[in-house]
DNA sequence: TGAAAGGAATGTTAATTAAGGTTAATGCGT
DNA sequence: ACGCATTAACCTTAATTAACATTCCTTTCA
């Protein structure tokens, strides 16, 4: 479905302008111009985000935000207004907005921000990462399990991480030092080392299927292989 | 605690002011200079948002948030640059960004957005109030029980409030030093012992669902797993 | 050209250290 | 005396370091 956007803006000019090129970027959007009437097609729409000019006829886009918060504590709210001061800014985050854009603003710096609020707030619905096939096994990297038949198979933190790392870029070199980075935080001697210990492990875990196999490329790091 | 910001910053006058202004508002300022030495200092620190300036010797700002998204996908990342054009702050999204901060800007507004982004990328607790479904059980936090079909355990303080952190942070890493600060006040050796002796009673409590785990993430803490 | 030597990188296994788990005993307020 | 919280004692497991083995690339010299 169409993420929607409920954009409260009563210049029509500049209004038709932005509303047209969101929906060419497969918006939903939804104009009001009058600020009493924001409240109840808010309710109706429903909207994933918001986009609020501030001075308004009827209602200011300061108060439109705070009917929002109320409704909704977490929508994401973008004002544009033509208000440049900071104290405006400031009043703009503290009635709940969560961003602020001065006009003239260009087109893709909204669709930009509208996009990175988005995500920023949908990434807060607990991140359920899918299962991993790895061969014959499965990795259930929420859990740190391998699995392989009715076999279930704890793994550690770091056994973990470094197999997510290898089955996430199956067939593909990954560099020693990526690894050591995202597992270890940096890249010392002695953490060097310890990765060949992982990496042992983890071919003496996998080695009931020989479809699977751990490559190194000297100097520079490895290829996990599979089938 | 104090929040960690990372700041990356070449021009010293400018970096002295904002570091001490970022001070004054209670944060923990970690500045550096050199492209070059970000990531060791960021895997040394472990900051809670990081604010970038774009141009810099050594490693520019855009590779800088490429590499801290590969460690951590949702930490917080704000670039401050002179660069204005918008093909400049699109690329500052596209490698990871999650605000842009043109200069010259106001302390004001960088605190404001700071704040805005810590307090977005938190996880919404949902209210102390309402209770919460853990797999096959019901939690009551107000109450402190723990329903399952028709029995009921009644938990006691200490168990409850953790088992609320947990409940909150479902499926995500969990702090040991963040759960003993919220249920001990502080983190001391004796505490953290203690810790371990509940964690021990949560999972006899909850051992009748298969579904649920605590899994433990050695030299990290614990994350809460349900289904 | 190619075989041998040497060295750096990685592999393996084991020993050590540190973190956490479990259960029981003690403390402490009501 | 009771109920929880804390401390203690002992146990288990993960992570790190160490010691020694192997691989494979490079250099050198016949």
């Amino acid at each position: 479905m169409k993420t929607k956007i409920l954009y409260v803006e009563d210049e029509p000019f500049l209004g038709k302008i932005v509303k047209e090129s969101l929906e060419s970027r497969q918006f939903d959007v939804r104009m009001v111009s009058d600020g009493k009437e924001v409240m109840s097609i808010f309710a109706e729409i429903k909207p994933n985000i918001a986009v609020l000019d501030v001075m308004l006829p009827g209602k200011d886009g300061y108060t439109l935000a705070k009917e929002i918060r109320q409704l909704d504590p977490n929508l994401p709210i973008i004002f544009v207004t033509a208000k440049t001061q900071t104290e405006d800014l400031i009043k703009g985050f503290e009635v709940g907005g969560n961003d602020y854009l001065r006009k003239p603003f260009s087109m893709e710096e909204l669709i930009v921000r509208v996009n990175n609020l988005l995500q920023l707030t949908q990434k807060q619905q607990a991140s359920p990462k899918e299962n991993i096939a790895i061969g014959q096994f499965e990795f259930a990297p929420q859990r740190y399990e391998l699995r392989k038949g009715d076999s279930i198979r704890k793994l550690s933190h770091r056994e973990a991480i470094l197999l997510q790392i290898l089955a996430e870029n199956q067939n593909n070199n990954i560099d020693r030092k990526t690894i050591l980075m995202r597992v270890w935080g940096d890249d010392s001697f002695f953490n060097s080392r310890n990765l060949d210990v992982y990496i042992t492990k983890l071919r003496d875990y996998l080695k009931d299927d020989s479809a699977i196999e751990i490559i190194t490329i000297k100097g520079i790091g490895y290829r996990f292989v599979v089938g």
